[in-house]
DNA sequence: ATGTTTACAATCATTCATGTATGTTTGTAT
DNA sequence: ATACAAACATACATGAATGATTGTAAACAT
């Protein structure tokens, strides 16, 4: 038994490796400092030195990746643009294809909305998520304004309803796909979705 | 202090209505039946007495509610029709009215898809919400299937992928709606959704 | 070589929710 | 009036999870 730096941030993963799959197997609130360890091979002591509790466990999760609504649409709003429209649209494929292809994002994204209670009571993941959704409706909508402006929004959207459409439709595509453990492409069905949804965001050319 | 049938059923109802709030704010797994008594104004052994444990006040809770997926596209399945799209256009925007008329639907609902966790372990509440969206999910592929054959579905869909892309917007409005606590109008929003989704399965006639 | 700290394991005490068992009051049938 | 059952309240017993404490072997610094 040795218990060198590296060991000891083994562990630490091992830990955190475990937690991830109790964690997605039986919810958070289900999962037991105790299940966690032994799957890890350790015994509580161990998760109890490295985290202060289950929270900072949880939180570790969290910190390890970043929230499609984190990415979506990411900078580039500064400056303006001439198709904000067509921005939104290229941003979001790339998002559910980056998820796509990260099973690790996937697995604690999983946890987050699935493996936790969102409820009044806002745990931090709940806060993150609620922040996050908050802050891409904002990205969302001032994209989505400068096209009204340019007078390429089609008429029968306001800049709100259709940032929170979009809103709605991602964050339900992420939550239908892992509900139904990746039952369907997320790719090809997101790429239907939000081409059809930009497309409809489009002013026709008369 | 009187005990008659009609104050049994009072102080059930009383009990339910303390667990929906209790629910709502902590949590299914946050909620004590203690918490919940006390709200009540009663003791767990009045819980007790009525329901043999949390499981079956939340199912009673549950058996409330008919859930969206539930209702959207109800019957009307086996005789065929002119026009399915439309039909999955107008049931859609009915069920969305539904439930933004019925308070006590959106918060046992809320408390299915928010204050629930989505285990492998499979709760009944997680379980019914899974088998109706998968029902939701049949009919409309029959439906949206119906359209493809009158050779009305546009050519950049598929039935699955059409099929999918519709659950997975109505589920993401559904939620985002109620995590936001009602921050918007549903009807607004999911009324432009769904028809700019409907829209865009529709083949343009040439 | 030795002391000190790291990285845990093992043990223990406490809390908390649950389930059950029992007590008590009131309605109701006879 | 009496007996019984309904509708709870109260008290208790149990187990599970937690957090804290202690023990300890190995690594590392001196």
């Amino acid at each position: 038994m040795r218990r060198t730096k590296e060991d000891a941030a083994k562990t630490r993963e091992e830990v955190l490796a475990a937690a991830a799959a109790v964690f997605y197997e039986h919810g958070v609130s289900g999962s037991s400092l105790e299940k966690i360890a032994s799957r890890a091979g350790v015994t509580r002591g161990a998760i109890y030195w490295h985290f202060k509790d289950k929270a900072e466990v949880l939180t570790a999760l969290h910190s390890e990746i970043r929230l499609p609504q984190e990415t979506i649409v990411d900078g580039a709003l500064e400056h303006g643009h001439d198709d904000p429209l067509g921005l939104i649209e290229e941003q979001s494929i790339g998002v559910v294809q980056l998820l796509a292809d990260d099973e690790h994002q996937q697995r604690i994204f999983a946890i987050m909305i699935l493996g936790c209670e969102f409820t009044e009571i806002r745990s931090d993941a709940a806060q993150r998520i609620i922040t996050a959704n908050a802050e891409m409706y904002e990205k969302l909508k001032k994209l989505i304004d400068m096209a009204d402006r340019q007078g390429t929004l089609a008429s029968c959207w306001t800049v709100d309803t259709a940032a929170r459409a979009f809103q709605c439709s991602m964050n339900g595509l992420f939550g239908e796909w892992l509900r139904t453990n990746k039952s369907f492409s997320v790719v090809d069905v997101g790429e239907r979705l939000v081409r059809s949804l930009i497309g409809s965001m489009r002013r026709q050319a008369a």
